[in-house]
DNA sequence: CGTAAACTGTGAATGGCGTTAACTTCGCAT
DNA sequence: ATGCGAAGTTAACGCCATTCACAGTTTACG
């Protein structure tokens, strides 16, 4: 049952996250400190230990809010298309995941950035969790592109024998669905793709060319469209 | 002229180096502390800043080498090449780009991860320069490519605007080379897929679907060699 | 040669960090 | 009303980067 002192923790929790966060946004991941959060919030920074074990166990609790919230986004933004144009679905998501990470680069660092920050967990973390249902997002977009406009894949027999087991295990023991392995070799490619090419903007490592990547990035929209036999049309000025 | 105390200092600098970047492989970026150097050295961190303004500074020198020897290992694999058969080349440098990464994948993090590490620098860095040099190095393999077997591009009028403009300062005020601004877009596209498709391997982002992301690196070089008119040839086992 | 300057190191100190331990305070259930 | 546990505190440990005053050695020069 739900008492007074569960109701004050969940909101001191949340309270934390979003110091964190603000923290974060305002002076950068290596800002985030506890004594930093809890100074901001009038504690101290053994207090926090009642809430999360380390300070790892924080960060990775705030990573798990954040891919939340970008799934959120790429839902809500598909909700906002007409429900059978699977090309302004795809494009519209691809578009609002690059929009997310230009509008958020120090979250999008601590989702997609090198990792490491306090190495691995034996357990199914909460934060991976929260980046598999970003990850259903799309594949589940992609399965629903499959089913209504079918588009070329190659057969099993084409793909690379090292590749065909990989892409079997994943969509057997993952994914559990059903699907030729060329559909998930595609979704794969496009993935790569997609948040390849948004990391290398957000992370800078385009500007020694680009002052501004999006027409690049279009560029790519494109490329992958007309892959997936999609009808590209341009990003609305909106 | 070259006086004794010259070479000692020298090699204290190189000292430095090497302990940083062992601390790097064998404990992990956080451990590459000042004091983690000096006490391996036998020194004392105060004398480290005797040879580097700050502990930022030692790691864009740090950066600068490792920069300079991944180019020197691209420069080096591609004289092992017939030298005029550009697919080989550049499938070459491609392969030889990720096998630097995955051998190196705490090097390859500092070269190419999320930035910030010591922030910016007004002046021009070294690490910078010796960046620079990687990326020439994949140029002038492109331009190479481009004058012996020229590929389609787009037409200048056939390029968005906005990313025509960019393309144009970056191979007039960069490059300082006469070339189609298409090849300059080719080019980018290729080093994009590139380094995302490696990036995000190295860095364990494909790891919820794949364990060994090798055939799907090869597959990217397919379509890349597809596109640049050069015929793929699968890697030699050696 | 001798001496002053420059270079290379040390030790102590400051302030920040994560984390642990001992201790207080207060809400709440029996 | 009593007692337990949750949520805080302060103090402490051992890290960290950085600065400063100081000492020893090497070099340059008159």
């Amino acid at each position: 049952m739900e008492t007074r002192r569960d109701r004050l923790r969940a909101a001191t929790v949340r309270e934390i996250s979003e110091t964190a966060r603000r923290i974060l946004v305002e002076e950068g991941p290596e800002a985030v400190t506890l004594r930093a959060i809890a100074r901001e919030m009038g504690m101290t920074a053994p207090a926090l230990y009642r809430y999360f074990g380390s300070h790892g166990e924080l960060l990775r609790h705030l990573v798990g809010d954040l891919f939340t919230e970008l799934t959120g986004e790429l839902r809500s933004a598909l909700k906002r298309v007409p429900h059978d144009d699977m090309g302004a679905k795809c494009l519209v998501v691809s578009r609002q995941f690059r929009a997310w990470a230009l509008a958020h680069p120090r979250e999008y660092a601590l989702l997609f950035g090198t990792p490491v920050r306090g190495a691995r967990h034996e357990e199914v973390d909460f934060a991976e969790e929260c980046a598999q249902q970003l990850g259903l997002t799309f594949m589940e977009l992609f399965l629903e592109l499959w089913e209504k406009q079918p588009f070329p894949v190659p057969a099993d027999d084409e793909i690379d024998p090292a590749l065909r087991e990989q892409l079997r295990r994943y969509r057997d023991d993952v994914l559990g669905v059903d699907l030729p392995l060329g559909v998930i070799q595609k979704f794969l490619q496009c993935w790569i793709r997609l948040q390849g090419g948004v990391s290398l903007e957000v992370f800078g490592h385009l500007e020694f060319a680009l002052e501004d990547a999006a027409p690049m990035f279009e560029l790519m929209l494109t490329e992958i469209s007309a892959v997936l036999g999609l009808t590209y049309t341009p990003p609305s000025k909106g």
